[in-house]
DNA sequence: CTAATACTTTACTGATCGGTAAACAATCAT
DNA sequence: ATGATTGTTTACCGATCAGTAAAGTATTAG
């Protein structure tokens, strides 16, 4: 009972993470969230609490929305290489081609807030576990690391580590030369 | 002519430098530069102009800083690969040992202000490229790579992306085994 | 229709932000 | 000593910050 919300909360969370990703926490004001959703600060603070919940909130929610991209790219057939091959061709061109410098919300977070939440540390530290779990999974696609549980893991790590650093050399903005280096050589690494 | 200074800019720098290595541009208030410093307001827009200044200064004097330390590990004696896991572990170290959780400024500094700020994009940018190069004169110490330039690149630009992505999973609070586990596979790849 | 409930709007709070004007203090050249 | 110059201190500015109290509005239950 009582009046219906004028707005879909999973949408709005979906223009919250937009500014957070983009701005990050510090530097995304309730002014800049007011004007992405459309909605007045107190509809946010009734629906989602305060600031760090809102923040979490869209971290969950590009988390879930990264993962399921990621495990979609893995999941294709092919070897583990061209898997992997086009998980950073997704990254590279989603950066360079679509001019999207966002950039990876679980890095940036990592970066800007996990040292100074403690929720937000253990979000993305759990967030980062499931990846690398991911990427050991796909590795398990050629048959050297198929029943190999230490090469897979350490691989893994390796590739996560990989993929982070490309993430940050682009918003960096490095030239595309380097990306495309570092890319081919992340992947010319993993045996077929 | 005058009344001279009561502090050193130099030694002041380093304190500023400390502040936005620690908690960012934004998360730096000027109040906290204060505290830090010993200076008031005035004496530090007077000597370091407006707080993107300061930020800048910062940036660089820890570039400076950092890129001697890199260079000084990576010019020790030993095979390509022993350089890199002395730098890897140095990374690991100050961070898991010594409990330091400022990571890499450089590679804060692209997550956090490099897609805002077109000077600070600029100098990341260009300092990346100094630290590629340096990573690729490094390799030339082992035959594989002494005399294959393009090959060198890549595996420079492979080992960059592999160094930033292991300082962002550090600032994620991942577990050291899969720090290790990374470490070891990079320099694991660096042929001797 | 009425009362209760839930959402939105408006307007505001105290705190903090980056930045600066003006008064004050110390040093130098003469 | 004196005036010019430079550095420091104090006190302040308007803007913006996250967060909220109170009033107004729409909906449902009875």
């Amino acid at each position: 009972m009582g009046r219906p919300k004028e707005f879909e909360p999973e949408e709005t969370l979906e223009q919250i993470m937009n500014v957070f990703w983009l701005k990050g926490y510090e530097g995304a004001s309730l002014h800049d969230i007011e004007a992405a959703t459309g909605l007045k600060k107190p509809s946010l603070y009734r629906t989602f609490g305060d600031k760090r919940a809102m923040y979490l909130a869209a971290l969950a929610a590009y988390d879930e929305m990264e993962a399921q991209n990621a495990e979609a790219i893995l999941h294709r057939p092919g070897s583990a290489r061209t898997r992997f091959q086009r998980l950073l061709r997704a990254a590279i061109d989603g950066a360079v081609v679509a001019k999207d410098r966002r950039g990876c919300f679980l890095c940036n977070a990592s970066v800007d807030q996990a040292p100074h939440d403690p929720a937000t540390q253990k979000f993305v530290s759990a967030a980062m576990d499931r990846l690398a779990a991911g990427f050991a999974d796909a590795l398990a696609a050629s048959p050297p690391y198929a029943g190999n549980p230490r090469k897979r893991e350490k691989m893994a790590a390796k590739i996560l580590a990989g993929y982070f650093g490309l993430r940050v050399l682009i918003k960096a903005g490095v030239p595309l030369e380097m990306l495309e280096k570092a890319a081919s050589q992340i992947v010319g690494e993993i045996e077929t």
